[in-house]
DNA sequence: AGCTGTTGTCGGCCTTTCCGACAAGTGCT
DNA sequence: AGCACTTGTCGGAAAGGCCGACAACAGCT
């Protein structure tokens, strides 16, 4: 396998800051971006990024300054506003095969204000990468996956009770549902819809996977929407909003069940894991 | 059938200048608008709207000043960019009967620079308003409609050209095709993705409507788009960019074939004609 | 004509954003 | 240690955007 080209970076307060962009390192610059045309006086161009939600993120890319360096401008501050990054974050980006850009998140590690959050979460553990988990099921290792919602919010890893939750719920065609949705350009708003399916996201690669598994179609045609969803991100329409537990102590057997999914995403995502190890994020521990 | 609550705005030049927001008429805020608190000292909400495509617009509506007015102020400028407005177009916004807001845009006649543009464009011709080619329609009267692509834009009427083009094209499930879209935070893009069917909006409202009738599915699946697209928004994959003729004698014939699915956007989005007549934007006559 | 209510434009002021200056940091020899 | 290069932070300047002041304008009596 060939490596893709991707850098990842921790934003530092100026990258933060709403003074000014994004300080893009001047390797992962050359490494993943196109290529700039170096005879004008600032170079610059328009990247497109897309998260993992396929979102497409817009960025202009500018190469200024004495001594020259790469700058992400316009569009970096919007970035960072709605996915509520603060310094000490990190962001990723992954230049695929087709050139296409991605680009994701991971936060660090943000102690809660009130009281502190002792035992396990400081448990020093043997951190390693997405790319030895993939290795491990890839070669049917048991591993074991310890998951503390306070340090990540990783889009793979799904809270074991709001996993658990739609379990409890036997989705069928017909039944009417609601879903939080983030807009490209302010808040997240509900949409509601009905659900004309279920059926796999590819039944021939990941059988049984409850990836996507959803087919919906929303009250509002018009508006661009999925029309796929994971049975975790809807609720059944008239219930109140979920809350969000904060026990800690998740357990395999509900991870294992949505592992396909993980599996399934990496795969148009691969996460080598020899930039910069996972921080305090996510905590994972190979047996 | 009752008057929907809407009104129609040409724009300022403080309207689309940078240093400010939208200017709401009173009559127009009180009509449209939901009410505000006027107990505060200076009442504000966040309104809603849609445009044609389904894209949700976002305000802040805010009643201040003094002596105190209505205006729109964050997510304006946004719009006004994107929209690519400029003094002299004007906005409409519509409530709907279930309280929802629409807005559409209509963009005042602009001299193209270069050459001018003369014979049948300075044609003084008997101006209505969509209320009366509604009405025309219902009465089965005759009627013929001057399309000038120069002077207007509007969202429901659809070059003959472009129309005859997409009657060439044989469209069936399995074709591949892409297909021009504006997104929401900047520039538009490409999208490529695959028919899957061919079927009616609605067809017992509209039978034999084209409007709205492929079904398809995008190449990027998480990316969220439209499921159903009109035969004449798509290229078969491979051809290159449609470049826009201007030619500008267009017949009723093919306009006739595409009412039904003016008509079928008329249903979710009246417009009387009874506020402001339609500058030079869209010529229509009835005989 | 005079009054009243509406609304277009402006100056003031604050925030956001773009820019190079500068220097701290890093890796190499 | 010394050098070359990279990059974090800063001040300055320009642009964006919110506010009421003010006055032009329209409609009515």
């Amino acid at each position: 396998m060939t490596t893709p080209h991707m850098f990842c970076k921790t934003l530092t307060a100026s990258d933060t800051s709403t003074h000014g962009g994004f300080s893009v390192p001047r390797r992962a610059a050359e490494d993943c971006f196109p290529p700039l045309d170096y005879t004008q006086q600032r170079p610059s161009q328009e990247l497109v990024a897309k998260d993992l939600h396929g979102y497409e993120w817009k960025f202009r890319h500018i190469y200024r300054g004495q001594p020259r360096r790469h700058l992400l401008t316009t569009g970096w501050s919007a970035f960072v506003n709605k996915k509520k990054l603060v310094s000490g974050d990190a962001v990723l980006f992954l230049r695929g095969e087709d050139g296409e850009l991605r680009l994701g998140v991971r936060r660090a590690a943000q102690v809660k204000c009130g009281p502190t959050f002792p035992a396990p979460c400081n448990h020093q553990l043997n951190q390693i990468s997405f790319g030895d988990v993939a290795n491990a099921i890839s070669t049917r290792n048991v591993f074991h996956i310890y998951y503390n919602p306070r340090a990540s919010s990783s889009e793979f890893i799904i809270p074991f009770n709001k996993f658990l939750k739609s379990l409890d719920q036997s989705f069928s065609a017909g039944m009417r549902f609601k879903m939080r949705f983030e807009t490209e350009d302010a808040a997240e708003r509900r949409y509601t819809g009905i659900i004309t399916g279920v059926s796999e996201l590819d039944p021939a690669r990941w059988p049984g996977s409850k990836w996507k598994c959803l087919l919906v179609r929303w009250d509002d045609m018009e508006a661009n929407r999925l029309s796929r969803v994971s049975p975790w991100e809807v609720e059944p329409s008239g219930s109140g909003p979920g809350s969000f537990s904060s026990s800690s102590n998740f357990m395999a057997p509900g991870l294992k069940r949505s592992r396909s999914g993980l599996h399934s995403s990496k795969a148009e995502f691969p996460i080598p894991g020899n930039l910069q190890g996972p921080r305090r994020s996510c905590k994972v521990k190979k047996l």
